[in-house]
RNA sequence: GGUCCUGUGGCCGAGUGGCUAGGCAGAGCUCUGCAAAAGCUCGUACAGCGGUUCGAAUCCGCUCGGGACCUCCA
């Protein structure tokens, strides 16, 4: 099998993966602020790093997969509002910040759970490790990149750029940043207008503080991720993942500060995945086109026709490469549903067919395209996370599995080794790896009971070319939402819509 | 304004210079008491204009369009 090669922001470039310790990899991503709901921008990064951890795991690599909570919040424009986000809010919603900062981290690990993502093994938060931030100020303060003034802290960035390559990973120049860098207040106590915040002051009303040696207030935009990676991943690591909007300031300075207390770069392999739009236009608060995840779910939005299934929004983002824009639209999400549903039907008859047939002999054509198809998986995956790809090798199969299922395809096309590599390729990949589940809960034994008594009475009714009763049946169950199926051979299969 | 990305058939989307991506929709056929599924067949698309090349959707240049970041942002 080919080497899994990623490709780094950082050089711009596929790279093959090669951890920093063998058998082991350390990845960070860059978690939810839970000052309000999630949206279906935001559940691109978790299911895209949802299976590149489940990914490396199959591969055989024990991954520790930290992802933060950010609870402490940033700040809507730095020294503009010198106010908390998320106390801002709670003062709106007449809430405590814990309390707020609760509802949605709660809202949040529920939409994960629909979304059927794995918990990552450590998920810490920004208000839990404030020692450690302070800590880290200290020592950027110590080795001479930063400055207090009114007790805020501000990271040196000319200081640091004159010996460091800041910039590099979003590629900015650091002479255009300070020319660009719009005019705001609260510049003044700033050396430069490039630097940035690593500890604030906080004013008597706002909620959020905590005490430092510089006095009363509360960490800056980028030292949590710089603090929590380095104590749980260590100083270097293997991967760091987020959205490409994340790229400039906030992976910058995090390089930067990381790079100053650890006395070397952060991040082997810097991973971003790309936006999904909507009409073209990146979905986010500033652009007010946002459809939150319980909107989506339920159907309860303006520009919504139906509800979708977090497996459909799933399988949307899956169908695409993590580093392209995903252009959400009611037609492309039915279009996902249906391909879903297609190859999930396919996957459920392969799992219940039992199949014999030779052992084995000569492989035919059919079972070398086959065989391909499948060895093709891990290639794609390797090539930079390409789940298109697989998912398109697998809907080339799925003709192939219905046509065995209806006896297209006669028995002895297959060998028995052939077909029970699709069975077990099937399953690694689409619950496994990919994570999908079954969009149709008929797990009820009461209702299986029901349905296959009333199969039975239909096919007595057909069988004596009872068409009224046969066509009452499904008729009615049709009504209810339950789909009858005649197949061939007489039997009858059933699902929920 | 600066930096970068991008423009593929009705829609969504893969695409490593030469070989049918795939999904959805649509058309025809087969199967079927009817229906639904399913199977088979069908679209010869790559913004435009030049250039490199035996050969370009794929490389280069220009033009036009869209977007991201430069401010919290997944």
């Amino acid at each position: 099998m080919s080497d899994l090669k990623v490709y780094n922001s950082y050089s711009r470039q596929k790279e093959v993966f090669t951890p920093i310790t063998p058998g082991h990899v350390g990845m960070y991503v860059c978690g939810p602020t839970v000052s309000g709901e999630s949206h279906l921008g935001h559940a691109r990064p978790y299911i895209t790093f949802d299976v590149v951890y489940r990914y490396l795991q199959y591969l055989g690599y024990k991954v520790r997969y930290v992802r933060n909570i950010t609870d402490a919040g940033h700040f809507e424009e730095e020294g503009r509002e010198a106010e908390d986000k998320i106390s801002k809010k709670a003062v709106l919603e007449k809430l405590e910040p814990m309390e707020l900062v609760q509802k949605y981290t709660n809202l949040f690990h529920w939409a994960m759970e629909q979304f059927n993502t794995v918990p990552p093994s450590i998920e810490p938060t920004a208000t839990g490790h404030i020692v450690e931030q302070i800590e880290m100020i200290k020592q950027i303060i110590e080795a001479g990149f930063a400055y207090e003034v009114n007790g805020s802290v501000y990271f040196d960035v000319k200081k640091y750029a004159a010996t460091h390559d800041y910039g590099k990973l979003s590629g900015r120049v650091i002479d255009d940043l300070l020319e660009t860098t719009r005019e705001l207040e609260g510049q003044e106590e700033k050396k430069d207008r490039a630097d940035f915040a690593l500890w604030k002051s906080a004013a008597p009303e706002h909620i959020m503080r905590w005490q430092s040696p510089w006095g009363v207030g509360f960490p800056g935009w980028h030292i949590e991720c710089s603090a929590m990676a380095t104590k749980y991943l260590g100083a270097q690591f293997d991967i760091h993942g987020g959205g490409m909007d994340l790229l400039f300031p906030h992976h910058e300075s995090e390089i930067a500060q990381s790079t100053i207390c650890n006395h070397a770069a952060p991040v082997r392999y810097w991973i971003h995945n790309n936006m999904i739009t909507i009409n073209g236009r990146k979905m986010g608060k500033s652009y007010n086109n946002v459809i939150k995840l319980t909107e989506l779910f339920s159907g309860n939005h303006p520009i919504l026709e139906k509800a979708f299934h977090p497996m459909t929004i799933r399988f949307f983002i899956l169908q695409t490469h993590y580093r392209s824009t995903l252009d959400f639209s009611n037609e492309a999400l039915v279009a996902a549903e249906k391909g879903l549903k297609r190859l999930w039907d396919a996957y459920e008859k392969l799992q219940a067919i039992n199949y014999e047939s030779r052992e084995e002999g000569p492989g035919t054509e059919l079972e070398e395209k086959l065989k391909k198809l499948v060895a093709e998986f891990p290639e794609f995956m390797n090539d930079d996370f390409s789940t298109a790809k697989v998912l398109a090798n697998m809907f080339e199969i799925v003709p192939v599995i219905n046509s065995v299922k209806d006896k297209i395809i006669p028995v002895g096309a297959l060998s028995a080794e052939t077909f029970k590599l699709l069975q077990s390729a099937f399953k690694t990949w689409l619950e496994d790896i990919f994570g999908l589940k079954g969009v149709t809960e008929a797990d009820n034994s009461k209702l299986q009971g029901v349905m296959q008594l009333l199969i039975d009475i239909r096919k007595e009714a057909k069988g004596k070319k009872d068409f009224a009763t046969s066509d009452k049946i499904r008729n009615q169950l049709a009504a209810l939402g339950i789909t009858l199926k005649d197949e061939k051979g007489g039997e009858m299969s059933w699902n929920i819509d």
